[in-house]
RNA sequence: GGCCCGUUCGUCUAUCGGUUAGGACACCAGGUUUUCAACCUGGUAAGAGGGGUUCGACUCCCCUACGGGCUGCCA
């Protein structure tokens, strides 16, 4: 195998969201190269103009962004290179490789349905004609490919993919409109960008043979392949909008924090022993071609919910205050306030081990984010059963008729208990019942703590 | 239709001819715990089917079934 310098890249079209599929793709290619010191770039395939727009490219390069994916040098828009490959193509025919075509499409389908076969291949009567007899028509250019012999692709997740040359028609390298397609693009820019690997989806598994095709035609290196299974949903079909989430920006939206979205993506499909949890500099490098799976793998949320809520438990609490900011603006929440975010990154070490996204972070961050003195008519509150109003009544007549969150009652009751020398459980109990939701809180005495109850703290000592 | 790829617990996977087929998530049971979570212990659970090759096959070969992809002037 011939040594040159590792250079990646990831190649979305611009036709929507940044999908889930794509990003572990963007991803293994980045973790390729960043744990070879090489190259990572961005190439937008936006020769077709028809569904190629400018917001789904900022789509994905939010996404990319989101996930922490840096790529190097300039992000590449295939359609402003369309010259390049324009002149390329017609190298190709000067060199005779490849042809011009004037059959129409209108043609060619006509000739397809008097066919018997309707899935015959489609061979250009144009393919040998001289050209001094060619006609003064829009025409396509046709790779003229080999048609005995075999075209080999040495995998690296597949392994050695063999297709007979006879299987593969001439495929169009340029549009009659001038503009070249994505067989030929792709090849010329992955050769001018001096990509070493190819890492994609396997549905291009067969496009590698027709590819290589172009690269020994105009004499080029073939780059390394290797072609990924596709994410599938959890019912094991492909991916698509009926599964839910498919856009990376939807994670993100869910919570998940970056670190561990880009852990559970790298474990998909790709194993490294028993190593299930990681930071992306582990991942870096230990991350293989050989460790890639063969068969499409599911999405598991439960596990991506474990792998995030252990991500959360590990991060650095700056860190993790800024992706909380980050992730209430995605989501379209209200910022925290100043005093709020003091108070969280007070309350981070007692939460932040307990919660699988950040939303639900937040909710159990509830008890120290919500606003003091508690007001009757606030908005997370709960009203009390006869028995709970009851028992708060055996301390602090004038609590009765005021309504609480769920976690200051907790704290309410918790002195009451320290008072009357009972334990909280058995106290709380009741109450408990009574609650709706039963949402988990941290202990009643880390909330006292970070909200500042030292008062209540240091009596329940005393009574202890 | 043709060609190509895939198939180990429910899920992600380890194994690269010889293992009681391992780990993780999920699940179940028990423990710990002033709540929840966390944590600890234990448990249920897998080589699609059929032929070969071999002393020996999850590992190699063939067939079948099932799933996926390509077969576009889409990428």
């Amino acid at each position: 195998m011939p040594t040159r310098p590792v250079v990646t890249r990831f190649a979305p079209s611009p036709t929507g969201y940044l999908h889930i599929g794509g990003a572990r793709t963007a991803l293994f290619n980045w973790l390729y190269a960043r744990g070879r010191g090489g190259r990572f770039l961005l190439r937008i395939e936006d020769t077709d103009r028809e569904r190629s727009t400018p917001a789904a490219t900022a789509a994905i390069l939010r996404g990319l962004a989101w996930l922490g994916l840096d790529w190097d040098g300039e992000v590449v828009s295939q359609y402003a290179r369309k010259d390049r490959h324009a002149a390329v193509a017609h190298q190709m025919v000067a060199r005779g490789s490849a042809y011009k075509c004037f059959s129409t499409q209108e043609e060619i389908a006509a000739t397809r349905a008097a066919s018997d076969a309707s899935y015959a291949m489609f061979q250009s009567p144009w393919r040998d004609v001289d050209p001094a007899l060619h006609p003064d028509l829009p025409y396509v250019i046709r790779m003229r490919a080999p048609r005995e012999g075999e075209t080999v692709i040495e995998d690296q997740v597949q392994g050695r993919v063999v297709i007979r040359n006879d299987t593969l028609d001439d495929m169009i390298c340029l549009r009659s409109d001038g503009n070249p397609t994505y067989m030929l693009a792709v090849v010329v820019d992955d050769h001018d960008m001096e990509v070493s690997h190819v890492i994609r989806g396997d549905d291009h598994l067969n496009n590698a043979a027709r590819q290589t095709m172009v690269y020994r035609a105009m004499g080029w290196e073939v780059p390394v392949w290797a072609h990924i299974p596709l994410i599938h949903g959890p019912d094991g079909k492909k991916l698509s909008k009926r599964h839910g989430a498919v856009g990376v920006e939807e994670y993100q939206v869910m919570g998940y924090p970056a670190a561990g979205m880009r852990n559970y993506l790298t474990r998909l499909g790709w194993a490294h022993g028993d190593a299930e949890i990681f930071t992306s500099d582990q991942a870096m490098q230990m991350f293989d071609l050989a460790g890639i799976g063969r068969a499409p793998a599911r999405l598991d949320f439960k596990k991506l919910e474990n792998t995030s809520g252990q991500h959360i438990a590990m991060a650095n609490d700056a860190a993790l205050l800024h992706e909380i900011e980050a992730y209430l603006v995605a989501a379209g929440r209200p910022a925290l306030t100043i005093p709020q975010l003091d108070l969280l990154s007070r309350a981070l070490y007692c939460v932040k081990d307990r919660a699988k996204t950040l939303p639900e972070l937040l909710e159990k961050a509830e008890f120290c984010l919500v606003s003091r003195p508690i007001r009757p008519d606030a908005a997370a509150e709960v009203v009390l059963d006869p028995v709970s109003r009851d028992m708060l009544r055996t301390l602090t007549p004038q609590l009765q008729s005021v309504r609480w969150t769920k976690p200051e009652i907790e704290l309410i009751l918790t002195a009451c208990a320290a008072a009357n020398g009972v334990g909280f459980g058995k106290l709380a109990a009741p109450l408990r019942a009574a609650l709706a939701g039963r949402s988990a809180t941290p202990s009643v005495y880390d909330m006292m703590l970070v909200i500042g109850q030292d008062e209540t703290i240091a009596r329940l000592r005393d009574a202890a």
